[in-house]
Formats: C-alpha cells, structure tokens, sequence
DNA sequence: CAAAATACGTTGCGAGCCGCAACTAATATC
DNA sequence: GATATTAGTTGCGGCTCGCAACGTATTTTG
C-alpha cells in the first residue's frame, strides 16, 4: 500500500498539469482572440457586469484585480463594441452604473454555452467522483494561488504572507 | 436518476472553477513575482531549459507560445540573473545552446518543490479517484484549449478548426 | 566552387495592457 | 461654507508582445 508515495507522485502530475494549463491560457490571452472577438479580460469584465447586475467601475476593478484606471478603459472597450453602457448612478453623482446590453447579454450566453459545453464534453466519461474531484481542485488552486499572491480581502488581520507573493 | 442533468450542472461548475483559477493567474502574472522574483513566463522558459537540456532559442519560443524575438529577450533576462548562460553550440556555427547554470537548478528546484508542495496539501484529503479525475481534467482542459487556439501542430491535416480559435 | 536560398538569433519599431499619479466633479464632514 | 474624501478619467512611463529587417552561418543549386 504505497499511499503517501502515491500521493506525492500524483502532486507532481497535478503540478504538471496545472502548469501545462497556464501556459497555454497565457498564450490564450496574448493572442487576445478568447471568444468572439474579446480578450480573456474583456470576457471576464462582461461576465461580471452579467452576473453582478449594474456595477461600479470599482467594482470591476477589484473582481478583475486591475487598477481602477485600467477598469475604466475596459469599459470604453465593452462600450465601443455596443456591449455595455455607461449609466449616472441614481444615488450618487461621481459613479457611473455600468450596465450590459442586449447585444452584450447574447454575445456572453454564446461564449459561454459553447465553454459550458466544451466542459460537458470533456467530463461526460469520467465518473461522479472524478468530476467532483476535479471541480474541488480546481477551486483549491484558485484560492490557494488567490491567497500565496496576496490577492484575498485580509479579514483576519494575522500575520503576513510568508512568501513575496 | 437525474444522470444528464448531473453532468450540466457539473459542466457549469467546472467551467466556472476554471474561469476564476485562469483570472488568478493572469493577475499573478501581471504582477511579474511568480517565485522568487521570476515571472511565470520566465519560470516556465527555466523550466523548459532544464527539462529539454541544452536548448535553441527557438525551441524555447514554440514551447512557450513565442515569437522568436521575445524567446531571446526572455533569455536575455534569464541570462542576466545568471540562471542560464548562452552556449554557441558546437554542430551549428549559426545557433545557441541554452544552458542552465546551478543556480538556475537550485532556483528552479525550490519553486518546484514549493508548488508540487502546494499541490500535495491540497489533494492530500482526496480519494485516489478525485485526485485522478482532477489531473485527467486539467490534461484535457489544456489540450482542448490548445486545439480550439490552434497551437497543436497540425499533424493530421483535417479541417480547419472551425472558430477562429 | 560560387551564388542563391534558407535558417538562427538579435535588434528596432509600434501596439496593447498595466499601475501610478494628477486631475475633475460630486459627496461627506466639520 | 471650507475642507476632506470618493468615483472615475486621463497622462505618463514601463513592460511584453509580434512583425520586419538585419547579420551571420549553413545548405542548396547550377
């Protein structure tokens, strides 16, 4: 019963895998050809915007860790392809309501039906417990690179991060 | 037995799993302290020097999605922080060989054994079957996305892909 | 063998995305 | 009502990127 050996060896498969992963979303993003014509960046600002109804720029800012200067360009972008709108916010002077058009809310669905599928297709053989698996670690290595980078709301004012990031 | 809608849902949380890792890494990026000061690409170019050998120029640019041009500059930056030297290479008067320095081993090692470590820790309460569900799926997520981006080599030359990537 | 074509790597250039800092306008505080 | 704070925009410099042009070495061709 080679236990620990085996999940040592498995830790340097998922590193592996991990890592293979990255690297080609990186080349994904540069490309900036993710979905229909819209940077990973922009797909994700528009997923917010869907998701979080009508938003701040800072509040896209920090979903997307980006400086407010480089939200509010993000913005312009959605907004020059007819994908957003800039709105006054009813309660105040200085915000902006950022909202989703129609034409952003069926571009979204599209990209992210066909992701959605994409995933169906790729875990329909594995079993239950696989899937599960799977869906587990990919949320343990968000947050676990969310915190080592110094990403996460530091509610508990304990001590730093170990390590620079 | 609700099998079918089983797999949609799971489809949905994979997806969005792997929405919000791919966004951590792209911060984690930006930010250029992936390890010890090195950025990922960076990281992964000493990576790859390491595990190919002595290694062209060129080379490192297609494993990392590169322009030629940006392969030398990132040699050069690696160069500079003395973790690889360029070799002129022995067979051909025209090319480099890329070598790694010790310190580049022992700093590559450490950010290995920190990130495998990493990995270990966070599948070390899963079962065998997780754990292999979730390396299974993030080797597939990279090769479909490879594919849809067009980066694999066209071995077989079937149709093209049918999006634009 | 000489000339042309090709291959390897470097550098120059412009484009895009980034954070920081300065700015305008609106709100909150006293 | 004067001052401080907050929301968002714009200017700036820095970094990474791909493309194109270049120098040098090799391979191909006549």
């Amino acid at each position: 019963m080679p236990k620990i050996e085996q999940i040592d060896q498995d830790a340097e498969q998922l590193y592996e895998a991990l890592s293979h992963l990255v690297r080609v979303y990186q080349f994904r993003d540069r490309d900036r050809c993710c979905c229909e014509g819209l940077s990973v960046t922009q797909c994700y600002a528009l997923e917010h915007v869907i998701k979080a109804g009508p938003v701040r720029v800072q509040s896209l800012a920090s979903e997307l860790f980006l400086d407010k200067s480089n939200a509010s360009r993000l913005v312009d972008s959605l907004a020059k392809q007819g994908l957003v709108c800039r709105v006054p916010d009813a309660t105040d002077g200085r915000a902006l309501a950022i909202t989703v058009t129609p034409e952003g809310v069926s571009l979204y669905e599209s990209i992210r039906s066909d992701l959605v599928g994409e995933a169906r297709n790729l875990a329909c053989d594995l079993s239950k417990e696989a899937r599960d698996g799977a869906i587990e670690m990919l949320r343990r290595f968000a947050n676990a690179t969310e915190q080592r980078c110094g990403l996460k709301d530091f509610n508990d004012d304990e001590a730093l991060p170990t390590k620079c990031c």
